[in-house]
DNA sequence: GCATTTATTAACGGCCTTTATATATTTCTC
DNA sequence: GAGAAATATATAAAGGCCGTTAATAAATGC
């Protein structure tokens, strides 16, 4: 009544229809929690098993699948490793159909129950399907209409979109940015993407807003992919200026080169982490060289569009704790003030969870065509 | 009816009703192009003269007003530099009120037959009605509530925001950004902003998107407000180069120095651009300087939301047909792809149309409150 | 006068509201 | 502890608003 502002007559009419078609159940006993006195309400929840969707995130390094019901719940879910780094798109697609059925199978679901798919893929997607050519990262994905990718296998209505914009709809929806009407997220993986939320609504612009090539204009930060791989790059610095024999870490005593067993070289990012949490000072140096240049990619964002938060996802959410402090540190120093830093806690699932959300809406919108209730 | 989807009895029943009102008034004469048989259609027009709505654009420099009629015709205007540069925010109010009753008696309209009022501001302005602090501009400006402006000798409803947001709603009410959903115009005065149109919705962040204090990070950019002053740069960065003898114009024959009688130190931004319009190789080498920095913003913007169109507004307009060229080749050095450029037409009046605009939707707002036809 | 187009009136119907009544449960009371 | 009172909801009925379609009237060109 309170979110359509109808009566109650007409609602329980509606419901009672619902009820008929089978997309809402009854709860049976709500007696456990039937505090008032008075006739007891009649309570009535979505059918979850009325309807599924799909979601996928054709990930640059890996392809993850989950099935939702329409409450949301995941009821079977599967992630597998690229067999070849440099497998074309197509080819990557129908691995992609194939773990589909499996994940049917698995969850005992028919393909006819399924009412819609979301897709993530890591490129600007245009509305027509098509992927905005970057090949370096998924060869031949520009040349498909993506919203045909499940044909002829399943013919489900599949929405496609950027794996950024999917992750801020996922933060938004189950994540740090719930009830966040303005938030961006940086997706740190292969490469750099930010998904963009503005006034409660994506920000796609032509297709391919949140790109961040550009940022190879900002003073300090060189190529934007190294951003990208945030962690990688955690390591490589690490080793590098420690061969160079620039950081006192490498001289003296320190949890850093104690994690490494003594060889400076075969520090990794996992190990600076590490170390910075226990307060190790050599360690925030090293820290410092990679969230300097993040800092001034967030200043950038931050000051042009003032969001209310930005989200880290990605490799880099793991190391939140870390991480946030330090970038805070360093656009305190460029920047007066600046909108909250968030890690995700999505765990990697963020596109994919995005690319449910839609599927889901998508859903939602081709029964409310069906039902003018 | 093809507006609303009802039916032709309805919207006949509706538009009586409007006349009744007074808020519509009926054509007398359709027969001058009553080129079809038949009984003629009854023609209604908006009542102009039935509301008026007021704009205000409390500028760096200079105040603007303008008195619109319902249908957005401007039937009076009003412009004045301020006597004194540095003269606080309350006494600017207090001036732009007295200017107002000027207006209101220029054009015989009542301050009771004003219906809302829009203010354009050189600052960024909060939900709550007050600017973020920007002393430098206006003194005193960050410490009201600008919705209370006119108070107390105009109770209207008073919609406060920043130009270069109202400047964007004007190009695309009126200006060259029509029908383009997602567009930035960058408004160079004192200062330099944007205004950031996406979806068709002005992205306000927490108040200050569109700020652009952050491209000091972008290389080779500098100050800002540098940029703002686009116009007063190129005669400076004239004048500078040729004192230090770097150019070579300076020394042989141009327009450029034919333009200045022959003293390279009193060059301005007109002789520049005028040179530059005669084509001279000297003038474009001066432009290049401007220009090359503010491509570097503008590759920044673009990448980041993929607008549809960037305009430049302000001052830098009226040598549009000259910077667009130049800026264009300078993108295309640093971006393979990016936005139609173009300049503004509104000369000086983007942000007080623009504060026209939310006036009247404001008006408009009131009355499907007060008629829900 | 006829065709054409629109205005105007009238009848009808859907959707939702309000009102009234019935029902299920808790709580009070003896 | 049984029955009455109180409470909250379900259900049915009546009514009204808003818009539709259909039918009729009116104004114009040819």
């Amino acid at each position: 009544m309170e979110a359509t502002g109808l009566s109650r007559p007409t609602v329980l009419t509606v419901c009672d229809e619902l009820l008929r078609l089978g997309w809402v159940s009854e709860m049976e006993s709500p007696s456990g929690l039937a505090l008032r006195s008075g006739r007891p309400s009649r309570r009535f929840a979505l059918n979850s098993a009325a309807g599924y969707v799909l979601g996928i995130d054709l990930g640059a390094t890996k392809l993850q699948l989950c099935l939702s019901d329409l409450a949301g719940t995941i009821v079977a879910e599967r992630a597998e490793q690229w067999r070849d780094e440099h497998l074309g798109a197509p080819e990557r697609l129908l691995i992609a159909r194939q773990a589909t059925l499996e994940v049917l199978t698995q969850a005992g679901v028919e393909a006819s129950s399924v009412m819609a798919a979301g897709m993530a893929v890591p490129a600007p997607v245009r509305p027509d399907g098509h992927a905005v050519a970057l090949e370096s990262y998924l060869p031949g994905l520009a040349a498909l209409d993506l919203r045909l990718a499940l044909r002829p296998d399943f013919d489900w209505p599949l929405i496609v979109d950027n794996d950024a914009n999917l992750a801020v709809i996922a933060e938004r929806w189950r994540g740090v940015a719930q009830d966040v009407d303005d938030v961006v997220v940086l997706l740190s993986g292969e490469r750099l993407g930010a998904g963009i939320c503005l006034g409660g609504q994506l920000i796609r612009g032509g297709g391919s807003a949140g790109e961040m090539r550009f940022l190879e204009l900002v003073e300090g930060v060189g190529n934007t992919d190294a951003i990208g791989g945030m962690c990688r790059e955690l390591g490589a610095v690490a080793a590098a200026e420690t061969l160079a024999g620039e950081r006192p870490w490498s001289a003296h005593d320190s949890e850093l080169l104690r994690l490494c067993g003594g060889i400076p070289a075969a520090v990794d990012a996992e190990m600076v982490i590490n170390a910075a949490r226990k307060g190790d000072p050599a360690a925030y140096e090293v820290l410092e060289v990679v969230t300097e240049r993040t800092a001034r990619v967030i200043a950038v964002v931050a000051t042009l569009l003032d969001p209310q938060m930005i989200v880290l996802s990605g490799g880099p959410a793991g190391a939140g704790d870390v991480l946030i402090p330090s970038l805070d540190e360093e656009l305190d120093g460029l920047n007066s003030a600046h909108p909250r830093l968030a890690a995700s806690i999505l765990v990697g699932h963020a596109p994919l969870l995005g690319a449910v959300r839609v599927a889901l809406d998508q859903a939602f919108a081709s029964l409310l065509d069906l039902n003018p209730a």
